[in-house]
DNA sequence: GACGGTCTACGAATGCCTTAGTAGATTGTC
DNA sequence: GACAATCTACTAAGGCATTCGTAGACCGTC
């Protein structure tokens, strides 16, 4: 059994979109999707979904519902962020930042802001 | 369809264990693997399937398969960084960073090589 | 050469993810 | 009030991941 807290591929790419543009509806949400089409259908599974794991809350607006985001995107990110260094790089952060390197091109200013970053942040946190 | 670079849960783990002890057979894969007891006969599907996907390449050694990773840890590790930053993080691997910092506590010594690390990487690499 | 143990190949069961269709309710319009 | 459009709920199908059992091959031992 994979984490509960984790995304399938799918329901973070919804979530994307409601931590994009906040509550919205079905059409919203398909409006706010990127790559191939999905039917209408298919969304609103999703979101059903989404908010039975409770990922997202579902509120009445007269007919339709609105679908809002419960667990935040920064809240998400560190989670996912922990599986990973969990799963793939057997706990060792420092690991990661290494294939990061590696692998992703950063921008000078980037490096020496994460730099600082690093520098500054509080050992114990 | 999803990255068929991309390891199952089951698959990284026997990965894991090819990576650290090197080629295995069977059994010695079950000697390697941590936590939950799997039968010999779902690591042998495991691998077959690790061999099937080009993770690992099979050589018979009188009756028995040695399974050896094709795909080395680096590589790998540098294609899973990749996907989350993707998924999770829209393309900004700086943000990666910036959740490990605020998520995995670093100690002073690896910050700092961290940061070294950063500062001295080429840029357009 | 028969026997027990070990190994691989194959197949099957289960469960989840993803997608989407159908049915029925609801709402606004003429 | 009837009709068309819109929306939700339910259901289902297909595919993949994971687990493991059974059958048959192979090998060493007595």
């Amino acid at each position: 059994m994979p984490d509960p807290r984790l995304l399938t591929a799918a329901e973070l790419e919804l979530m994307h979109v409601l931590w994009e543009r906040g509550p919205s509806t079905v059409a919203e949400v398909i409006e706010g999707l990127q790559g191939p089409a999905r039917a209408y259908t298919t969304v609103a599974t999703l979101l059903k979904i989404l908010d039975d794991k409770g990922f997202a809350r579902t509120e009445r607006e007269g007919r339709r519902l609105v679908y809002a985001p419960v667990v935040i995107r920064g809240e998400y990110e560190a989670t996912a962020v922990r599986d990973v260094v969990q799963r793939v790089f057997s706990g060792d952060a420092a690991a990661l930042v290494r294939a990061l390197v590696d692998t992703e091109p950063l921008d000078d200013a980037t490096r020496a802001e994460l730099a600082l970053l690093l520098i500054r942040a509080e050992s114990g946190r």
